[in-house]
DNA sequence: GTAACTGCAAAATATTTGCATCCTT
DNA sequence: AAGGATGCAAATATTTTGCAGTTAC
């Protein structure tokens, strides 16, 4: 069940588990793709101040439960991390797709970053890569 | 002359030769990599208003003068487009490389951007690569 | 001269901080 | 009971808008 996935994940984050914390999570459980903060704010706002959900996100930021995705438009957005994002260093390297219609933005697991050729003298720790386009929905 | 390459730029976009313009292109050009909105602000604040620069920002984006770069840290980064950035959409398929030591973005654009196979149904239009790592200059 | 650009003021938004109160453990 | 989390108020910071005056062409 849901509801239990959640408690465990704040568990093994050692956070305490809150109201606010378990609907924003289940939030992102269940809009499958990522949240800008607005978006979060706004499916809550009945219920929690705008910022607890700032701080919320804070929280899960540092934990390692959500990151944030590289996005061209100005606007940051937030999604659950996978299973070995560990607090303080994410091994987020995975794609992200921007679909240029509906906005919607997918994290594509199954696909592998490629490697790349940096030059002399840089090192590469974290590679993120965004690709826009046109989603699977959106497609004529 | 960099003077004569700004007003060339300026014209080949169909703007006015204005002082605001040619200082913040001067700044790009100067910089060699990219530039928050507050870079840009604190470079200029002594001669103009902090409204200018948004609104040139703004303009040099929709001419295809500059771009944003995504970065996974909430900042909102800008750079110079390349030759090909046509009004409208841009051709720029490099890789950004952001220092986590001293900050600093750079255009990697000797690499090639790696094509990847999407899943069923969904069309890309544009890749990043945002790379972060060390630098160059603050390798020990 | 005219259209476009800029500066100033102010509005609208977004984000952060302090503190008293409430909730989780 | 104690420490952490939340809500509220308010301070800051960021971005946008309107308009009058100025500048580029």
């Amino acid at each position: 069940m849901v509801e239990e996935q959640i408690i465990q994940l704040l568990r093994k984050s050692q956070l305490s588990v809150t109201d606010s914390r378990r609907k924003i999570l289940e939030i992102f459980i269940q809009a499958g793709s990522a949240l800008a903060h607005h978006d979060v704010e706004e499916k809550t706002s009945e219920r929690y101040d705008r910022v607890t959900v700032y701080r919320t996100l804070q929280t899960f930021m540092e934990k390692g439960i959500i990151h944030t995705i590289p996005t061209t438009d100005n606007s940051i957005k937030y999604a659950l991390c996978k299973e070995d994002c560990a607090e303080g260093h994410h091994h987020d390297n995975h794609i992200h797709f921007v679909c240029e219609i509906c906005g919607a933005i997918t994290c594509m697991d199954e696909i592998h970053v490629p490697t790349i050729n940096l030059p002399e003298g840089y090192h590469a720790n974290q590679i993120n890569m965004v690709v826009n386009g046109i989603c699977k929905n959106c497609k004529a």
